[in-house]
RNA sequence: GGUUCCGUAGCUCAGUUGGAUAGAGCAACAGCCUUCUAAGCUGUGGGUCGAGCGUUCGAACCGCUCCGGAAUCACCA
């Protein structure tokens, strides 16, 4: 049950039977915080208007009134023009027992609505980096929060597989690869040809040097040095489809795939279906002739399809360039209309960093210029950076992290800790990973996923390693330590109560619960603000108050067994809800840890 | 210069539609393992919420101006 709009429900009627009719907003709930004693509290100050007396005179009358009229509310105390009221234990063993009965608590209904959710969306030309790890953790989250929220979510990936970039890794492997493998180098396909990408660079640079040793200017020997020429050469032959290129390009993307799907699997994440842009780089160009034929955009003398946003307080943008091919903007447009009519789509949502808002923003200009409705359910997710404490992540100067070696390094510091505080006596080599594997992994994804999206963030390697205090180890912890009382519990045949006897909790029992009504609404607004943060922090809380009172209440000494099964009750599930918000953020719970 | 975003404790970050004395963690200091897992718990210190003005019973939150930082404004993707 919705604890808030019970409440208000009671509310507006005492104020309107005490004072009238009031407009709705003048009723304002919230949470007792937690220095005053109290569940819920009403803010009286918008009602002095209709009750014409003072602040803590109104809410006395409103206090005595809902006492008086409503059974589940117990007592209430009046400071400055704060209503706090006590709902009873009845009330909140109702709540729990609710909630016990209840398999899917914090499901959402089924809303019909199919969104699509694309993430990831990386190049074929380097491995991931701790910038990518951030837009995977994001979308995965935010899909399976929507999911909670229920709606049908399709997670897909958009792989750009062509350009220039590819061909500039293919070139350097064929001057100077000698025929290597992932196979005969042990290396991982992407690591590999993102070698090979850096060889490009490397090489690149010092025939610009020796260009400009020989008299050229910086500008002409960029565009003059051979083997950016032999790049360029070699897009062309692929764009005709040359069976040679074309046989090293799917060998190589091949490489990086089997590269890409290991770091997938090693972060969790997934997808419904995955898009090549040498597959969709040719749409959008029908719509660019819509817009022509409407009007809406117009033609350079030189061919070049265009449309002036200057009104809207923005550039012109180019749509097709003078030769006929198409430009970003113009795939983006068509595979939206593409995704939007194939899937039946209610919501788009794209995980892209903030470099890209300029993008997003003139993508859905255009397309409601179109008349397309729908441009307003694209939604850009947009994300902040990934800093170091040297400042910002460079591949040209070295200073990125990468993927796989910070989650090796996540997963062997874990392995450290464990051994160093004796956790993982007696148990298999197989449970070892797992728990390594968990544990280093959810401090990891949590360490990201707490923070707002829209920030950059700093990434300090030395603390995010730490597994104390405000991190996902402590939940995960939290939640091995409940299933370890709940092991305990029942090798001394003591069984969780389905039945809640409200009089028998406690304050610290009643907030628990309280925390726990709240889960729901939580999922609700993390799906409505794509925020995994708020998931993160709540979760966090929970965990955080749990642990308060497990230290003041110790289950297995409690002599009282109703009490006892009530405390097993409790702790089941707030074990259940910490699994399942962590679920939310893809972070795993071990049993024991 | 235009557009968008950010600025909260020494550091990293929370702060729900405006509400009470602005919160966590890390770092520092002081306690707590013979009792369910000490990756824990309890306590202490630490703030001009970038600055100013305005809106109102009330502003970290809303509006305006300024300061500082980031991204972007390509016939790149």
């Amino acid at each position: 049950m919705d604890i808030e709009k019970f409440l208000l429900d009671k509310v507006t009627a005492t104020v309107t039977s005490l004072y009238g009719e009031v407009a709705p907003e003048a009723i304002q709930l919230q949470k007792t915080r937690k220095e005053f004693e109290g569940d819920m509290t009403l803010v009286v100050f918008p009602l002095l208007r209709a009750s014409h007396k003072k602040p803590e005179q109104t809410a006395e009358e409103i206090g005595q009134a809902l006492v008086a009229s409503t059974p589940e509310i117990a007592g209430y105390n009046v400071i400055k023009g704060f209503l706090n009221l006590s709902l009873s234990g009845t009330f909140w063993g109702k709540q729990l027992s609710e909630i016990l009965a209840n398999p899917t608590f914090g499901q959402g209904a089924p809303t019909g609505r199919h969104i699509m959710v694309e993430y990831s969306s990386p190049n074929t030309n380097k491995p991931l980096h701790l910038g990518h790890i951030r837009n995977n953790l994001l979308g995965y989250s935010v899909s399976r929060i929507l999911e909670a929220d229920g709606n049908q979510v399709m997670k897909v990936n958009l792989v750009n597989d062509r350009g220039i970039h590819i061909c500039k890794s293919m070139l350097a492997w064929q001057l100077f690869g000698h025929g290597e493998t992932p196979a005969s180098s042990g290396l991982k396909g992407d690591h590999l040809v993102g070698n090979y990408y850096v060889a490009f660079d490397k090489a690149y640079k010092a025939q610009i040097k020796e260009l400009m040793a020989q008299g050229m200017d910086e500008e002409q020997a960029k565009k003059e040095a051979p083997i950016m020429k032999q790049a360029q050469e070699m897009l062309r032959k692929w764009e005709a489809k040359d069976p040679e290129v074309y046989q090293l390009w799917q060998t190589m993307n091949g490489w990086v795939y089997e590269g890409f799907d290991k770091t997938y699997r090693e972060l969790g994440v997934s997808f419904d279906k995955v898009y090549y842009e040498s597959q969709t780089y040719l749409l959008g160009k029908s719509i660019v002739q819509e817009g022509l034929d409407k009007g809406i955009f117009f033609r350079k003398e030189d061919g070049s399809v265009w449309i002036d946003l200057t009104a809207d307080g923005l550039d012109q943008k180019l749509l097709l360039r003078g030769d006929g091919t198409s430009v970003y903007m113009t795939q983006d447009l068509g595979t939206a209309y593409t995704r939007f009519k194939e899937e039946n789509l209610d919501d788009m949502i794209y995980v892209v960093g903030n470099e890209q808002n300029y993008h997003f923003q003139v993508l859905k200009l255009i397309l409601s210029k179109l008349g397309y409705t729908w441009a307003d359910h694209i939604t850009h997710l947009s994300y902040g950076m990934v800093e170091l404490p040297e400042g910002k992540m460079k591949s040209r100067e070295g200073t990125v992290v990468d993927a796989d070696d910070l989650i090796d390094a996540m997963v062997e510091t874990a392995r450290e800790m464990s051994q160093e505080l004796g956790k993982l006596d007696g148990l298999s080599q197989e449970e070892i990973h797992d728990i390594c594997h968990m544990v280093g992994l959810g401090a990891l994804k949590y360490f990201i996923l707490k923070v707002d999206p829209r920030k950059t963030m700093l990434f300090d390697p030395k603390e995010s390693i730490d597994f104390n205090g405000n991190t996902g180890p402590f939940i995960q912890y939290t939640h091995a330590r409940i299933k370890s009382v709940l092991r305990k519990a029942a090798e001394a045949g003591a069984v969780p109560a389905t039945q809640i006897d409200g009089t028998l909790l406690v304050p610290a029992e009643t907030a628990l619960i309280q925390m726990l009504t709240e889960y729901p609404a939580t999922v609700k607004a993390a799906a409505a603000n794509f925020s995994p943060a708020l998931i993160a922090n709540y979760v966090y809380e929970l965990a955080k108050s749990y642990n308060g009172y497990y230290h003041d209440f110790p289950i297995m000494r409690e002599s009282d067994p109703a009490k006892q099964a009530l405390r097993l009750a409790l702790s089941a599930t707030v074990a259940r809800i910490i699994a399942a918000g962590m679920a939310l953020l893809g972070i795993g719970v071990p049993e024991r840890m």
